[in-house]
DNA sequence: ATGAAAGCGCTAACAT
DNA sequence: ATGTTAGCGCTTTCAT
């Protein structure tokens, strides 16, 4: 049905081999004969079928990109940044949402590593043996997740930790509740480990609940056990359970901020458009996702998958509506 | 690197022909010697090449998914359900997000259109010449659009419209604003229609703000207009917009649904989650997503592109906190 | 500077 | 029931 590169070669007179080296651009083609392959080309319509390329050349431009849960805000941005970059590129992404399922993400992993040159796995569970021999067949880039030996884009969530802390201090809270995340998520240990850092060097005492599921629902079931540890603060492990926090705050009469300070993580779109709006702790979700295709296309250079690299983007705290002065008793 | 068929071949002893056979589960192998080339394939971790079987079979096993804009989460949904749906066919699905830009949607389309097998499209905003075109080159499905000879999936927005106004007016409201979405969208055009005659039937004045894009902000400038407009509801084109305007609301401190009652669309999980949660007509996203990818199937069998398939699936209207009686003047 | 030939991994006739 | 052959569309030696 498509014209195929015979079709563009017997049309422009020449052999396939020329066509095929005009539309790649060789030096070693007249500049004559490449202007009427490319005329030919243009009028028949024809692009070159990626897969027969792949094929003989072992790229198939595409690249793979799995996440947990896509109705959590913060993968869609992130999805969007991976896009846009490959794109760029010209590389096409496979998108996979494995519904927070380890096992599926196993299955989604292997089965999408046979078709594309690599692979974006973010906020990944799979086990550093399972990780380690994924590497082994593909270039891998890990994204909120880090492993020795493979090349990673995170955030410092330590920094983003003690930012918040520090912000909530000022504000005079000494009693800070915070909703922890999955036992094993990577980046909730992270956050965990700065935030008690943080919370000590801030002479700030901090009360942990959970673990739970990054969920709506957490949050609103942490509300409760927040209010009954009487803190004058509560964070979150990210902004999806901060608003159920809020929701559930608002349901039971509480008052944010004058009664307690939300504060979340990641800064979804949502948590400026909530009411009242989220203090909450940015992660670039566009700008990791560009990275995280860079990292990986410098990989399709095998010789550079023995020296991973592991790159660290900053975060910020957005101060909003739900944050203020520690109730005084 | 990876192991091929001729690797499974010499393994097992037989012929690659066999090894394809086998794996395909024809019967016209003998079982011991099927068993034979799966515990070889087994053992050698092979998996077929999908492009190397595409060359011949001419199907990619890949289905594309274009949507406008991942950052409203109505769309994280649709992809869901066609990830879902797709997987369990051991279809693939490339996503690609055009950030709301027609042109780079015509690109995206055309690009995707030479790798897969077919092609969702999510709101397009392509012109019906260009739409036929593609038709042309792939088996298309239209998701909030209909176009005459195009198959699609919509849902019974006008249905929904219907349900919202009765809710309305049973609240006592009888001047009602609506903030229209983009004037070139199919799916507003035709909330449109459906509101203004269920407005008619119902006795309810309509005033109507817009054309807005379908973004937060829109929503925060509508709510000024509504208030000005002196309406006892605002609905919205969507749920996003709608959120704009209770941000704009509360901001004004405009008590809803005291002062002002708000109706959104689309049901996004976001809109249970907000403060005050927010009364929407429900699209089925994730089903709608399944519909998209069963019709999708099902043209794959060429012979079947003739008779395209218009199905519409329904609209709920789900009453949460924003909406209420209307104000006594 | 260009063409001819080989081959990527697979499946589908066509043998046997 | 299995093997042999050819060829999908392309790139890449190797010739010339």
């Amino acid at each position: 049905m498509s014209a195929t590169i015979r079709d563009v070669a017997s049309a422009a007179g020449v052999s396939p081999s020329t066509v095929s080296r005009a539309l790649a651009g060789s030096e070693l083609v007249l500049p004559a004969t490449r202007e009427r392959v490319r005329r030919a080309a243009e009028r028949l319509g024809y692009h070159p079928n990626r897969a027969a390329r792949g094929l003989i050349t072992g790229r198939t431009n595409n690249l793979g990109l799995i996440v947990p849960d896509l109705a959590n805000p913060f993968f869609p941005g992130v999805v969007k940044g991976v896009q846009a970059r490959a794109h760029e590129s010209d590389l096409a992404v496979f998108v996979a949402d494995t519904d927070e399922n380890v096992s599926a993400e196993a299955r989604l992993a292997r089965s999408l590593a046979k078709q594309v040159d690599g692979l974006i796995l973010c906020s990944t569970r799979l086990s550093e043996e399972e990780l380690r021999s994924l590497t082994a067949d593909i270039a891998l880039v890990l994204m909120n997740r880090q492993v020795p030996g493979i090349s990673s884009i995170s955030v410092d969530n330590a920094g983003g930790m003690r930012q918040a802390v520090s912000h909530l201090a000022a504000l005079g809270h000494r009693r800070v509740g915070y909703v922890a995340g999955p036992a094993n998520s990577w980046s909730s240990s992270q956050r965990l480990r700065g935030l008690r850092s943080a919370a000590a060097e801030a002479n700030v005492e901090l009360i942990e609940f959970g673990n739970f599921a990054p969920h709506f629902g957490s949050g609103v079931a942490a509300a409760d056990l927040a209010l009954a540890a009487e803190v004058t603060a509560v964070m979150a492990y990210n902004d999806v359970v901060a608003l159920g926090v809020l929701s559930r705050l608002s349901a039971r009469g509480v008052a944010v901020p004058d009664q307690l300070s939300v504060v979340g993580c990641d800064d979804i779109a949502l948590s400026a458009m909530c009411n009242p709006s989220l203090t909450t702790i940015g992660l670039p979700q566009e700008h990791a996702g560009h990275a995280a295709v860079d990292l990986l296309i410098t990989l399709f250079d095998e010789s550079r998958r023995d020296d991973p690299i592991d790159s660290e983007l900053d975060t910020h705290l957005t101060v909003r509506a739900s944050t203020g002065p520690a109730p005084s008793t």
